[in-house]
DNA sequence: CTGTTAGCGCGTTCAT
DNA sequence: ATGAACGCGCTAACAG
C-alpha cells in the first residue's frame, strides 16, 4: 500500500526492451514506422504498467499544452454554468481541455488564477464575465494571451466578444410588454457602470419606448443584495402610478430572484398588481406564482462559439476582433399578462 | 505582437546577474539566505520581466503540485455549485488549488478528465458524486490517489466519505409531517439501485413510521426526466387516499424541482391539497406557490470537510477511513402546512 | 552567502 | 527501423 512512483517512458521502454525513442513514436501516432513486433511488445507494456504520460513533462517540452483556462466570476450564477456546458463540448470536439476557475468575484482569486493558469501554459483563456465586478475584468487585459470574453466588453479595449444581441433582445422585451397593455415600465438593473451589456439593454428600452409617448417609461439602479433598496424601488413605482397597468423589466437573473423575493415581501402579485420580464431562464420560472416571463440567452451555444474564437486565435487562422451576437428567445409566461 | 517565449529563470538570472540557484532560492522563501544587494537585484528583475516560475517545470522537479482534482457529475446541479464553494475555500487555506472537471455525467469523459488529472500529478481528488450514475462511481476505485467522495459511497468499497446524515435528516423530515398531522406519506426517489444515500433515507423514513401505526407510508421510484411517470405516480397516490391528509417527500433537489412541475400540471396545489417536502434547499423555494419545505444540507461544511480530509490523506497524517456526516436543516414553509 | 551541476519525464535531432 | 544524447525550466545536492 505504499505509494510507488508513476511508471515512465523509460520503464515502458525497459519493459518492451527497447529505447524511449520507439515508445515515444508509438504515442505520438508514428506507429507505422515501427515494426509489428516492436508495436505489440510496447503496447503491451503500456497496459501493464498503466502508464501514462506526463503531461507536466510533454507540456514542458513541447510548448503547447492544448489547455484552455475558463475564469467564472461566479459560478452559483446558472447562466455561467450553462455556459459551461457548451464550452466543455466545444473544447472537447477541438481536441482542448477546459481547466475551470472560479474565482468567486474576488480579485485576488482572479490574480491568483490568472497566474496559475500562463503557469500551466494554457493556449487560451475564456473569460465567463456574468456577475463580474467591473474592476476584475479591467484587470484582465494584461494578459497577452488568446483571450475571448463571454457576456461582456472591457471598456476601451478591443478584445473578441460572443454574448447577446442586447438590443435586439431588450427591443423585443419591451415591445412584448406594450403589446400586452402595459402603460408604464420600469426597467431596473443593477448599477450601470461601465457595463456595456446593462448600457445597451436600457438604451434598447428607452429607444423602444421613444415611439410609444403614452408610454411611462423609467429606470432605476440598485444593489443586488439590498433588500430594503429594492422594495422601496418597487413599492414607489407602484404608488406613483396607481391606476395604471404597469411592469418590471429586470436586466439579468439573480436580479430577478430578488425582484420577486421583493414583490412577495411588499404583498404585490406578479401577474395580477404587476407584470414582470427578467432577462435569463430560470428553472423555476413556471412555478413562482403564475409563472415568470423570462428573455432566454442561447447559453450553450454561446459557450460553444467562446471556444470556437479562441480556437481560431490560437491557430493563428484569424486575427480580427470578433463580436458575435445572438438572439435572444421569449418566454411568454403569467407574469405578463394581466 | 509576435508571441515572444516566456521568460524563464536563467533570464531572470543573467539579468540579476546571478545565478539560477539564487533565483530559485528568491522564489521559495529563503531570502533570509540572501544578500540585501542580490535580492533587490533579484527582485527587481522578476518585476521588470514579469516573470512567472513555470508550475510545469516545477511539478516535475519536486513530485508535488498542491493540486487536487474534483470530479463534478453535474455542475449544472445547484448542491455541486454549492459544495464547490467549501472545496475553494478550504483549498486555498490548505495551500492547494482546485482542478474543476464536469463530467456531465459521461463515462468516457470522466475516464479522460481522471487521466487528465493524475497525468497532472494532482495529488489527491474530491468527488462531487452527487447527480453521478452508478457506474460511474463504480469505477472510481481504480484510481489509487488520495480520494475522498462528497455525498454517496461506492459499494463494497472502504473510502472516505463526507455527507448528510440521512438517517438524521429523513427522520427530522418524516417526524415534521407526521407533527403536522398528514396521514398518509409517499417517499419519492430516483431509482434506489445501490445508492445508499437514497436507501438510508428511504429506510429511516420506513423506521419512523412504524413508530406510528396510524401514518400510512408508501415509497416509489421514478427516472429524473420521465414527467408522464411521476404525474401517474403523484395522481394515483393521491387519488388512493381521497379525504385523507397527504403528503409527498422528495429525495432531492433535481426532483423536487420535476415534483413540482408535476403538481402544476396536475393540478394539484402544494399546501392546500397536498404537502411536500424535498431534501436540498431550493432559492427558488419561498417563490413557488406558498413555499416548498425543504431540508438543507450545509453544502460549505461538507466541501470543506472534504478537502480537509483528502488534504489529511496527503500529509500522511491520518490512514483510517473515515465517514463524516453533517446534520440537514429543516426549513419549513408553506407546502408542509395544511 | 553564492554558483555549478545533475537530473525530473519527455520529444527530438542525429546517427546508426 | 531503431536508439543515444541533448535540453525544455526548474530544484536540490554539493561545492566553494
Amino acid at each position: 500500500m505504499s505509494k510507488l512512483p508513476r511508471p515512465t517512458i523509460s520503464d515502458v521502454a525497459k519493459a518492451a526492451k527497447t529505447g524511449k525513442t520507439s515508445v515515444s513514436r508509438y504515442l505520438n501516432g508514428e506507429q507505422n514506422l515501427l515494426s509489428e513486433d516492436l508495436r505489440l511488445r510496447i503496447e503491451h507494456a503500456i497496459a501493464a504498467l498503466d502508464y501514462r504520460p506526463s503531461l507536466m513533462a510533454q507540456g514542458l517540452k513541447r510548448g503547447r499544452t492544448r489547455l484552455i483556462g475558463l475564469i467564472i466570476a461566479d459560478i452559483t450564477n446558472p447562466y455561467s454554468v450553462n455556459v459551461l456546458s457548451g464550452i466543455e463540448a466545444a473544447c472537447r470536439e477541438k481536441g482542448f481541455t477546459p481547466l475551470v476557475c472560479n474565482t468567486n468575484n474576488e480579485l485576488d482569486r482572479e490574480q491568483h488564477y490568472l497566474d496559475l493558469l500562463r503557469s500551466y501554459q494554457v493556449e487560451g483563456i475564456v473569460v465567463n464575465a456574468v456577475g463580474m465586478r467591473e474592476e476584475a475584468l479591467n484587470r484582465l487585459q494584461q494578459s497577452a494571451l488568446p483571450m475571448v470574453l463571454i457576456d461582456r466588453k472591457i471598456p476601451d479595449f478591443a478584445c473578441d466578444v460572443v454574448g447577446l444581441d442586447n438590443t435586439q433582445a431588450a427591443t423585443t422585451a419591451t415591445e412584448h410588454l406594450i403589446q400586452q397593455g402595459f402603460e408604464a415600465l420600469l426597467f431596473l438593473s443593477e448599477p450601470l457602470g461601465t457595463v456595456n451589456t446593462r448600457r445597451e439593454r436600457l438604451s434598447a428600452f428607452r429607444a423602444t419606448l421613444a415611439r410609444y409617448p403614452g408610454v411611462v417609461a423609467e429606470s432605476a439602479e440598485t444593489v443586488l443584495h439590498e433588500a430594503a433598496q429594492i422594495d422601496n424601488t418597487l413599492r414607489q413605482f407602484h404608488a406613483r402610478h396607481r391606476g395604471m397597468r404597469k411592469a418590471v423589466i429586470s436586466a439579468n437573473g439573480a436580479l430577478t430572484l430578488q425582484v420577486a423575493r421583493s414583490l412577495k415581501r411588499i404583498g404585490l402579485h406578479w401577474g395580477s398588481d404587476i407584470g414582470l420580464l427578467g432577462f435569463d431562464e430560470l428553472e423555476w420560472a413556471e412555478l413562482a406564482g403564475v409563472g415568470i416571463t423570462t428573455l432566454k440567452q442561447p447559453t450553450w451555444q454561446i459557450g460553444y462559439a467562446a471556444v470556437e474564437q479562441v480556437v481560431r486565435r490560437i491557430d493563428g487562422s484569424d486575427n480580427t476582433v470578433r463580436e458575435q451576437l445572438f438572439s435572444g428567445e421569449l418566454i411568454v409566461r403569467g407574469s405578463t399578462s394581466l
